[in-house]
DNA sequence: AAGCCGGGGAA
DNA sequence: TTCCCAGGCTT
């Protein structure tokens, strides 16, 4: 006899009532009513972000906003800088917009409803499902890249973990399980469970079949193809990014930052100002005429950057300390810059590299 | 449906 | 090196 959805989804929550991560957004007894504002922000840092990463940097963003009003009196700027780092800086203006929006339309109370919160700028099917069932117990099937490879194993599915129908697949499995649980149960414990199971059990490489509360349900565990599923998916092509940075200091100390586009790659975060070229470096001369400025520029350091669909390139030049006139003319030739001081600057929402070059350069 | 958007840890 | 992570938005 298989096992019923009743007794799958009890051996789902009893291993991880037992095997369940301390982490600083989940309460210590599980069924515990959780703060909305709490499950909002960490479902937003975790996507496409593992939980460790977001361990360390949710205490600060929560420090900074400890709640939804100070988050949505906070300025944009404010908000991008908690995030510095974090990289999908489009998640931090987003979390500031929706909250903007959840202040001003919606009584300051994040809905309950998934199709609402779906509305809200940067939450899409995932985040909201899994708002909705850990902070306000909706049965809602909450499906990330975790739990569709669980359930693409489960069935036996030659799926990649991307694919449209396993993703439906994954919401037919919880909505039965959900639907299987006892009427005091806590829905979206069942989500969670099965998060967990993908993090910590059912991983990408290496599944631990043996540690498995459902084991004994699972196709791919029972035809040895655990090892060959999900479907590997098409590998991103990653283009080349050439980077010249330019590190100059005025003689008070401080460095000159510009801010970048609010579109596209590192979006509305601050810079030395860098010129971008996809096919050559600069040459000093180059960057001369860029700047039209008559610069001495040395060649202070070379590295290497990767996103996932870009291979960067990042050469800093150092300017040197500049002379009134020439720090003027400088600050002219790059729209919105300033100079700031080294303190001011690490303040500032910048990407990796550009805090790289900004705050750990020899200057 | 496919491309774009970061960064880091693990193997 | 490659892979993938508590995804979402745009085209």
């Amino acid at each position: 006899m298989p096992p019923t959805e009743r007794e799958q989804v009890r051996a789902l929550l009893a291993w991880f009532r037992r095997a369940a991560r301390p982490l600083p957004w989940r309460p210590r007894t599980l069924d515990a009513p959780r703060d909305p504002y709490l499950v909002l922000v960490s479902e937003v840092m975790l996507q496409q972000t593992q939980a460790a990463r977001v361990a360390e940097r949710l205490p600060a963003f929560l420090a900074r906003f400890p709640d939804l009003a100070s988050l949505a009196a906070a300025t944009e700027h404010d908000a991008l800088a908690l995030w510095s780092g974090l990289g999908y800086y489009r998640r931090a203006r987003n979390l500031h917009a929706a909250a903007r929006e959840i202040a001003s339309r919606h009584r300051a109370t994040i809905p309950p409803d998934p199709a609402t919160l779906a509305t809200l700028p940067g939450i899409g099917d995932y985040t909201a499902a899994a708002v909705a069932s850990l902070a306000h117990r909706v049965p809602a099937p909450a499906v990330d890249g975790n739990v569709a490879r669980v359930v693409i194993r489960l069935n036996g599915l030659d799926l990649a973990a991307a694919s449209p129908l396993a993703r439906a697949a994954a919401r037919e499995r919880i909505a039965g399980w959900m639907a299987a649980l006892p009427r005091t149960a806590h829905p979206g414990l069942v989500n969670e469970a099965l998060i967990e199971l993908g993090a910590t059990v059912c991983t990408p490489r290496a599944p631990r079949c043996h540690a498995c509360p459902l084991r004994t349900s699972c196709t791919a565990a029972r035809t040895a193809t655990q090892h060959d599923l999900p479907r590997p998916a098409a590998p991103a092509a990653r283009t080349p990014l050439y980077c010249d940075a330019l590190l100059a200091l005025d003689r008070r100390g401080r460095l000159l930052v510009e801010p970048r586009p609010a579109r596209g790659l590192w979006a509305a975060l601050w810079q030395a100002p860098t010129r971008e070229h996809n096919a050559r470096r600069a040459t000093a001369r180059s960057l001369r005429a860029w700047l039209a400025l008559d610069l001495p520029l040395t060649r202070a350091d070379r590295f290497t950057h990767a996103t996932t669909h870009r291979a960067a390139e990042f050469t800093v030049w150092n300017a040197g300390t500049l002379g009134a006139p020439e720090a003027r003319a400088l600050a002219n030739a790059r729209p919105g810059s300033q100079w700031l001081t080294r303190t001011a600057a690490a303040r500032l929402p910048l990407s990796t590299p550009q805090r790289r070059i900004l705050l750990e350069s020899r200057s």
